[in-house]
DNA sequence: ATGATCACG
DNA sequence: ACGTACGTGATCATT
């Protein structure tokens, strides 16, 4: 695609905004309407072209030699208006803050400027669009070069666009011959005289014959209307010196060449600061408010160590007693390739030595007592414990701190933590090094580089603690981050470093228990089938079901059939291949998901899983587990099931396991108060049972199976912030049904139903959603005008109360078993947590103490209005300790 | 890289 | 008239 060129012709497009737009000003009474009329219409234009370059010229505020020779001819131009005359500056300006290239030169029109740009550009293979309002540049139209004009009709601007064919359909006359009929017809606002008595009509016909003016005035006695003939031959000075006027120089002396008006970034700092200042408001919404408002980044005294010597002197003159915050850099396979240290603000030093040399001063700053900001200091625990160092004193860590404020966000790095905190905009590593294949080790970079990142990296870390420090305090999130979060990052440091035991040989076998059955059901699928084809593939699997089989069922995904399991499950009796195709899936999720990929994650020597627990991760406070992911290991059904048998302690342990009893619904029966379902859990009934005979109005013993089934999906879906419709799905009963039931849930519990539309209305006043211990989360869809997306939103407040009330009280549970471990001097090890459930390796001499331990910390972790149940369970593999 | 599916709480 | 429950992560197929 040709590259484009924008030029405009500053003068005539402020002049006519200046008219098009009632007389404006900014609060220091400087008039902007010219202005303001003019990016108007360059952003409309911009937005349609986005050209690479653009370029605006202005005349100059002198006689040009066009006019100066006519002036002395006959008069002088129309004076410009004191309005508008001090906003051509101000225009110029604002575009040099755009970094957007003006042009004006002594002597020239900025129709001259126009079109010499036009014709360089387009001898450089560029291709130039001309906007101005004066339509004598229609001259310039040709093939390539286009003009356009934009117009107001009827209160909106609509642009004329003329290229050579478009002035011939219009004018009937081509873009060149466009200048002789101008000089006939003169151009009274332009002070061109023309022929007197020849208008636009007569001059129209006239060059279309005659082709010129010359060649018209030597042929004026044949032209028809008598006035016009004797005009012409009487003013034929005057059409020669008004063709002169009008033609547009294509030959000014200026420079153009290929690096010349190129734009990069219109919408930067200093164009959002005029704007704001002139009062541009509608226009601010173009700029990235994140990027225009950002502070400049100050400089730091950076130094780069390269002996270690001499980083040992600098690590022991900080102040011991004053936290420092620290980077460790990693290599992408996770090993050490640098430190970097800032014990006060702007100044920092990063440290580059031999690998051992670097272990050993890690083993002297992280093992001291010398207070630690740590950016992911969960991480820094777990790879220096490979390297034989204790990490002591993290009293504060910079992503986890950066979560609690905002538990949306998805990126910690050291550039967004900047952005946020400092409004300081740094590039982040993905631009430094690269990404994906063509990433570098940051050891690849030059000294310089180093020195920078990795000092930047330590002292923003430094200077953001400050500021989400006080945040923490004002949000009153003290007890959730200094009690509960960063504590908790020793916990799961620990438990990433224990890892889980499995039996390898019974991993093995259970994975290949699983194949025969697979390749039974996979022949029997061909057979019913007709054909062989990839179950595995949704998009084979719907045609051959939907289209080959011709079986009917919605057609839902964007991509086509759908084949979930909730759609299959209904044609299971239509034929007898989806009941194979279901138990293939199931099959095939085992095998390839668990039995297979365990087995790639667990570990040659030790017969251990290391998973990696994340805390940053979810919007509701709750961990969530990867590489594994030990958090959804099959439980529901038997086949499943079987597998937590390989799940195994080590030689003289058992496990013990404890989970809560409905945390989430004693969760809710706290937070809403109501009477009810207090009482309920006070005197330990069934909730489910309960909340059938309340729901479905019968007596409490005379509950049915499936009215306790049902109303557990109830009691599920409040929770979620239910909807008729997929609660009447789930269940399998009518949207109205579904409705009654919710209804008669909400009458029989009603502070539950109070406590909902306070969340919601909570959630819409402040923007954000919270738990007991004042976990936050944003929810910007709250106040959507978008139906989908405003439920969604409404549903989240409702749930985010409950689930990250839920997270909270499991995580303090966790730090008070940890801690307690340790302080008993106990070998048992706290090494799993599945959301309600808490996993402990437990030393077979120490079962009753952790039992105790286990119970006691759990269901004291908070006082709510209800009791905090917990199950516990001892087995000598997890399948048996559930 | 994305979507569909399915495992868990 | 619309579109359909909250929170995750891994795998496979497909673009």
């Amino acid at each position: 695609m040709t590259e484009k060129i924008m030029l405009l012709d500053g003068n005539s497009l402020i002049n006519r905004g200046f008219y098009a737009m009632p007389l404006l000003s900014n609060k220091n009474g400087e008039y902007t309407n010219g202005v303001y009329g003019f990016l108007n219409i360059f952003f409309k234009l911009y937005d349609e072209e986005k050209p690479r370059r653009i370029a605006v010229c202005f005349d100059v505020h002198q006689p040009t030699f066009r006019h100066l020779e006519y002036a002395e001819y006959k008069g002088t131009r129309k004076a410009m208006p004191e309005e508008l005359r001090p906003q051509i500056p101000l225009l110029k300006r604002i575009l040099t803050a755009m970094g957007i290239k003006v042009y004006e030169m002594g002597g020239f029109e900025a129709d001259d400027l126009l079109g010499t740009l036009a014709k360089k550009s387009e001898a450089m293979g560029l291709q130039p669009v001309i906007v101005s309002g004066d339509r004598d540049l229609l001259q310039l139209a040709s093939d390539v070069i286009r003009v356009r004009i934009p117009k107001t009709k009827g209160g909106q601007t609509v642009v004329e666009d003329y290229n050579a064919a478009e002035v011939i359909a219009t004018y009937g006359v081509t873009p060149t011959e466009f200048i002789e009929v101008k000089a006939l017809m003169g151009d009274t606002s332009d002070n061109v005289p023309g022929v007197p008595s020849i208008g636009e009509k007569t001059a129209i016909k006239i060059i279309s014959e005659y082709k010129t003016v010359e060649n018209a005035i030597a042929n004026a006695d044949r032209i028809k209307p008598a006035k016009a003939s004797a005009n012409l031959k009487e003013y034929a000075d005057q059409a020669r010196l008004s063709r002169y006027l009008v033609t547009i120089k294509t030959d000014v002396p200026i420079e153009f060449g290929q690096n010349d008006a190129l734009v990069c970034d219109i919408f930067n700092k200093d164009a959002y600061e005029l704007f704001r200042e002139y009062e541009f408001k509608s226009m601010l919404s173009r700029f990235d408010t994140k990027q225009v408002t950002a502070n400049e980044v100050p400089e730091g005294d950076f130094t780069l160590i390269k002996n270690f010597a001499q980083a040992r002197t600098e690590l022991n003159a900080l102040n011991p007693f004053e936290p420092v915050a620290y980077r460790l850099i990693y290599e992408e396979d996770g090993s050490l390739a640098a430190a970097s240290f800032c014990g006060e603000e702007g100044k920092a030093f990063a440290v580059c030595l031999d690998r051992d040399d670097l272990i050993e001063l890690c083993r002297e700053f992280f093992s001291s007592d010398v207070p630690k900001i740590a950016h992911d200091g969960k991480k820094d625990i777990v790879s220096l414990h490979k390297l034989g160092i204790e990490l002591k004193g993290i009293v504060f860590d910079n992503i986890i701190a950066s979560y609690i404020l905002n538990s949306g966000r998805d990126e910690y790095e050291y550039n967004e933590l900047a952005e946020d905190f400092l409004n300081e905009k740094y590039p982040s590593l993905e631009e430094i090094l690269g990404k994906g294949k063509s990433r570098i080790s940051p050891l690849a970079l030059s000294d310089e580089d180093m020195c920078r990142l990795f000092c930047t990296m330590a002292d923003v870390g430094f200077r953001a603690k400050a500021v989400m420090e006080k945040k923490i305090e004002e949000n009153d999130q003290h007890k959730l981050y200094y009690d509960i979060e960063l504590p908790l990052i020793y916990v799961l440091a620990d438990m990433e470093i224990n890892g889980m035991g499995v039996d390898r040989e019974g991993l093995i076998a259970y994975g290949k228990s699983l194949e025969g059955r697979i390749e039974e059901l996979q022949n029997d699928i061909y057979w019913l089938a007709g054909e062989e084809f990839n179950i595995n593939s949704p998009k084979q699997l719907g045609v051959i079901l939907f289209e080959k089989l011709g079986l009917k069922g919605g057609k839902k995904t964007k991509t086509g059939w759908s084949t979930a399991a909730d759609v299959l499950e209904k044609l299971k009796d239509k034929d007898e291949i989806v009941g194979k195709v279901l138990e293939y899936r199931t099959y095939m999720k085992l095998k390839s998901t668990y039995a297979e990929g365990l087995l790639a994650v667990l570990d040659e020597k030790t017969d251990r899983i290391y998973s990696t627990f994340n805390q940053t991760i979810t919007t509701t406070g709750r961990i969530s587990s990867t590489e594994p992911n030990l958090q959804n290991i099959p439980i529901k059904l038997e086949l499943g099931r079987q597998l937590r048998r390989v799940f195994v302690p080590k030689e003289g342990y058992v496990f013990v396991d404890g989970d809560y009893s409905q945390i989430e619904l004693r969760v809710l029966a706290h937070m809403s108060g109501d009477e009810t379902l207090i009482n309920a859990f006070k005197e330990g009934q069934d909730i489910h049972r309960l909340t059938a005979s309340q729901v479905f109005n019968v007596p409490f013993e005379e509950v049915t199976p499936l009215q306790r089934s049902n109303a557990k999906a109830v009691n599920f879906g409040i929770v979620y912030g239910i909807g008729a419709f997929s609660l009447s799905q789930d269940i399998g009963v009518s949207r109205k049904e579904a409705e009654r039931y919710i209804e008669g849930y909400f009458e029989k519990y009603p502070k539950v139903k109070e406590f909902m539309d306070n969340a919601v209305e909570t959630a819409h006043k402040r923007g954000y959603a919270s738990t007991i211990f004042n976990r936050i989360r944003y929810i910007p869809e709250i106040s959507s005008s978008n139906y989908v997306q405003r439920s969604f939103g409404e549903r989240v407040a409702m749930n985010m109360p409950v689930q990250g009330s839920a997270a909270d009280i499991i995580k303090i549970a966790m730090v008070k078993v940890h801690q307690r471990l340790k302080a008993e001097n106990l070998k048992s090890k706290l090494i799993l947590q599945v959301h309600d459930e808490l996993l402990i390796e437990t030393e077979k001499r120490e079962l009753e103490t952790v039992k105790k331990i286990l119970t006691e910390e759990m269901e004291n972790a908070v006082s709510l209005s209800v009791p905090l149940e917990t199950d516990v369970h001892i087995g000598d593999t997890w399948y048996e300790a559930k």
